[in-house]
DNA sequence: GCTCATTTGTTCGTATGTATG
DNA sequence: TCATACATACGAACAAATGAG
């Protein structure tokens, strides 16, 4: 959309490359990066523009200082640390309404611009949904479900609509979306139709399964909570 | 879910500062802020805690310095920075097709939610498009169009919706989809049947008139970017 | 084109606070 | 208690870019 032709000063380009190293995950989360000292060596930089570029990524969210101990990776890009910040802050409703949002259009694009290898990785994922479903393991059903998401969003061909759900609700917060129904409920409400018309290349059929789940999922929280639903949601 | 009242760090709190000057308007974007000398003496910090502050803000978008001249602010809140850093790297019709799953979203929830005083407002709205659209003033017709959607984002009740969409699109961003627009299109196409629709209380209606308006904006550039499917931003 | 004051960019030296063992 | 490793903070100096005259 635009271009960008910055001129960028020294710590900007630290901010960069140390943003690169984070992203590019080869600083991964969790972990604790190298000491100032070595880091001024190894970046060719003195200690305050250093530490310059380090605030910058601490402010961002994407590293985390403690005096006397070091500094640690707390994310992986700027997008889902400002956007975690964000969600934090809402309802499971509100969050449930925005990947309802999401999942729609991704759902809908899919159909017309999916190619074959992506199917069947779309079908792939399905089955090991259903395999894991009645497991001991939640979190292998969880994977799954998320790859089977993602997978759809990749076949939407739109890396803005992808970037916005991976950061918005990365591994980790769908399971708190999920972790509040009881065992036995069928998570895959709705899986089989979404792959169905997105192989027939369907777009409203596709948008009706998600319709279909998001309801499914939205529908227990309408009861407990109720900060801003006055009317019934329809049909 | 508790808040962090861990300590801050100084020039942490240096940050937090500024950033509350800017996004409770006290600092308007576009304006340059005191030099660094004065913010010093008023903040009672040294200058590197001073520039680490500023060097996070500028790093996350909201403010940008210019040696020998001095810094500026050039966003107001730190979603909207992040995020438009972010749509800086999208093509249009990425743009066009995320702002398509957040209408449609946006306008089902508000024929559920919305008050009659909000529907007033709508229609307040949109009786100014159709008066300044074939006017001289084409900033008082984007205004009044940025009004309706953020009207009906917010009768949707749903804050994470609302405060999405306006980062991502700000009335800036959106007068950059229009001015590819020769004069004389029908821009308000929808208006009246969306609004028509969100009165009666029906979502399916609602939703077929944002599918028409995105489409009717979304065919020039389907042409134009033809193989709409290219993965492009690559970096 | 040039000078000059202004403003941010970068570096160094030094001292202090904090966690770990 | 002590030593060490690390981040925090301050002050001073010089470099580089900008804009005005």
């Amino acid at each position: 959309m635009f271009e960008k032709l910055e001129k960028q000063t020294l710590s900007g380009r630290v901010y960069t490359q140390l943003q690169r190293l984070i992203t590019g995950g080869e600083w991964k989360i969790g972990s604790r990066i190298p000491r100032e000292a070595d880091l001024m060596e190894q970046l060719g930089v003195s200690r305050n523009t250093l530490r310059e570029a380090i605030r910058g990524l601490v402010q961002v969210g994407l590293l985390e200082t403690r005096q006397g101990d070091g500094t640690f990776v707390t994310a992986s890009s700027e997008l889902s640390a400002i956007l975690n910040k964000r969600m934090s802050r809402s309802s499971v409703i509100e969050a449930l309404e925005l990947q309802h949002a999401l999942d729609r259009e991704a759902a809908a694009l899919a159909c017309l611009r999916r190619t074959d290898e992506e199917l069947e990785r779309m079908e792939h994922y399905s089955k090991l949904c259903r395999e894991t479903l009645d497991g001991p393991d939640h979190d292998a059903y969880k994977d799954a479900d998320w790859n089977l998401h993602v997978t759809i969003m990749k076949a939407s061909r739109n890396r803005l609509l992808l970037d916005l759900y991976e950061s918005l609700f990365e591994k980790l917060q769908i399971s708190i979306l999920f972790n509040r129904f009881i065992p036995g409920t069928r998570y895959d409400v709705g899986h089989p139709a979404l792959i169905s018309a997105i192989r027939d290349r369907d777009p409203e059929r596709a948008m009706q399964a998600v319709d279909d789940y998001i309801m499914h999922f939205k529908a227990p929280h309408l009861e407990a909570d109720d900060p801003a639903n006055s009317p019934r949601n329809g049909e």
